[in-house]
DNA sequence: AATCAAGTTCAAACCGCTTTGGACGGGTCA
DNA sequence: TGACCCGTCCAAAGCGGTTTGAACTTGATT
């Protein structure tokens, strides 16, 4: 059932019956009425790639995931950031495309959706430090707006970002608060924004107290349970060992949990952690009670507004740039405590 | 730059250069090697929109993910999935959709996607006993694999699954044979087909012994690490406690770890465990040497396979439903032992 | 020299919708 | 009464490709 036979069913032309339907104002509304009635009853549903031809627009967003052929992570976050931005897409009737592409073809693929009209702009994720892909989208021309930011890039553009320095600042002064010194860094890959982020804010806390940050405190990986295991244990085994740790995310922040409990030391009494929380819905810290201290912001909630602000910029292209900075919230949970007794100065 | 365009600089008409561009053999080798050349000084690409109404294609298959309004869990699984996927559809010049939906009105979307032609194709996830949503696939004429089975359903469809029977029916059995005869099963919820699968698999495994199940030794709950610590903790505190478990994932794998070594027993000597592993890129178990005796099957090689199996069934529609069930290997790692002596009979 | 086939190329229709530029009829106003 | 406007509706021209059917060359065949 397409256009022109309803039109013929209704004894009227494709136009009126187009227009009926998408409610512009010069038709009567007892045609109207019937049109719509008529489209329900046949249950009528225009095709997506006429309209998409004859308005010219792809009614669909990018997401484009570089799989690095050799350490081939897939980020955890992506799943629950994803699911918030389709829950914006569905409600304004757009499709999100996800484009699984190997990092060294990316900029093929970002000229390949723009020039053949795939998609109406792109959420760019896991920006690195100065990062090229935001020149060349600008280049293009492309609306995008960027989970995160680029640390380094001068010209202004769109993005959306949990405010990690800030983040990683209280949580580091929360824990300088309960007495600790010697506080460890379990950090993401610092060639990542928010891991360059992470540990600036950390520094800052650090050096406000005239504290020296020590570099066998400080690791840098991606962030799986192994990888948080491995440092922490690695620290742990230091002759001055680390009182607290802050691990970059939850599946780390497992990993240290069971360096320490393997060691026979207490989460929260010996050793106090604090992790950041993306509120995965497949990792959640607790139920009511939040086990680990957080730093806590919901990705999936980033997913939803980081959309929104791409729909926005599509819809009025002239505006400028759009940029929303997100706090985290800092939520005590059962690992953190003063730092204990023989520590104490 | 666009086909006419093109055409127009060459001398052509635009029928000769879409030939030549596509490969027809009615053209001139010269002729197509000038408009070959010429397309790709312009850098010429067809748009997509045109491309698709013209041919009555979508080169596009929908991914739906259901998100039940009240536990919004995204499974973990998924991530990867998409991303083994989404390779064969970059390969085979498909484009991936997602739609993000919430549950109670996935039905208008099958019908959506399929009237108005967004996508050629659907990949069916996380499939629950007698699933309903493959009767209306059918009905409606939609191409579709399931990446599962649905436990139930009697007309012939297509799918891939993993034989989580028989994996952990092996896994039982590995126990067994290291003389555990209180074996825990921490499954999934059991309203899906998989954990369904598992859960048989394990007691066939038993009874094939002669042992009675144990009620208190069986869970189903989501797969979360909170859940899967939970559990393990009621178990172990029962008059007799498991020797060993089997969790249905990394995830809830490393909660029911948490509550094993919160009690001071060592993994792989006082208590064994087993794990599914899916080979998530985020949660290795292990780099060289696994951790976790593991039933291991890639779930993103699941993912590669089924869309390359509904790209042939797009392709050839009339050929019979295809099934493909792969086998999970057994690995050992260091999480398993024999029966520590007290439990000897 | 007329016929035919193969090899190339093209004009035009088509995919299913949107949108432009009227057309038509009735009411209002001078 | 004619001019004008407003409310409705429609024919036709896109959107940018693919595909059908025909035309035009050229060389071989009879």
């Amino acid at each position: 059932m397409n256009l022109k036979e309803l039109a013929q069913k209704l004894g009227l032309s494709p136009t009126t019956v187009s227009r009926a339907l998408n409610g512009y104002p010069e038709v009567n509304e007892a045609t109207r009425e019937r049109v719509v009635a008529a489209a329900k009853r046949h249950n009528y549903r225009p095709n997506t790639r006429a309209i998409r031809l004859a308005t010219g627009r792809a009614m669909a967003i990018g997401h484009v995931i570089p799989i690095a052929s050799k350490h081939e992570i897939v980020n955890p976050v992506f799943a629950d950031f994803i699911a918030g931005a389709g829950e914006t897409y569905a409600r304004n009737g757009y499709d999100m495309i996800l484009s699984i592409v190997p990092d060294d073809d990316e900029e093929r693929i970002y000229h390949d959706l723009h020039a053949r009209g795939t998609v109406d702009g792109i959420i760019v994720h896991a920006p690195r430090m100065t990062d090229t892909r935001l020149q060349l989208l600008d280049a293009i021309g492309f609306p995008y707006v960027v989970h995160g930011r680029a640390t380094g890039t001068t010209t202004p553009y769109s993005w959306l970002d949990v405010n990690n320095r800030r983040a990683f600042q209280r949580a580091t002064e929360f824990l300088l608060d309960l007495g600790h010194r010697r506080i460890a860094l379990i950090n993401g890959l610092e060639f990542m924004d928010f891991a360059i982020r992470r540990r600036s804010g950390y520094l800052d806390a650090l050096a406000a107290r005239g504290i020296a940050p020590d570099p066998a405190l400080m690791s840098s990986e991606e962030m799986t349970e192994l990888r948080g295991y491995r440092a922490a244990c690695d620290m742990l085994a230091l002759d001055v060992p680390p009182t607290a740790f802050l691990a970059s995310s939850m599946i780390s922040g497992l990993g240290v949990r069971r360096a320490i409990e393997e060691r026979g030391l207490r989460l929260g009494t010996d050793i106090s952690v604090i992790i950041h929380d993306d509120e995965l819905s497949y990792l959640r810290n607790g139920e009511d009670v939040p086990i680990y201290t957080a730093t806590r912001s919901s990705v999936r909630e980033a997913g939803r507004q980081a959309a929104e602000m791409l729909l926005d910029i599509i819809a009025h292209p002239e505006t400028a740039p759009l940029q929303r900075l997100l706090e985290a919230e800092l939520i005590i949970g059962q690992s953190t405590g003063p730092v204990p007794l023989p520590h104490r100065s």
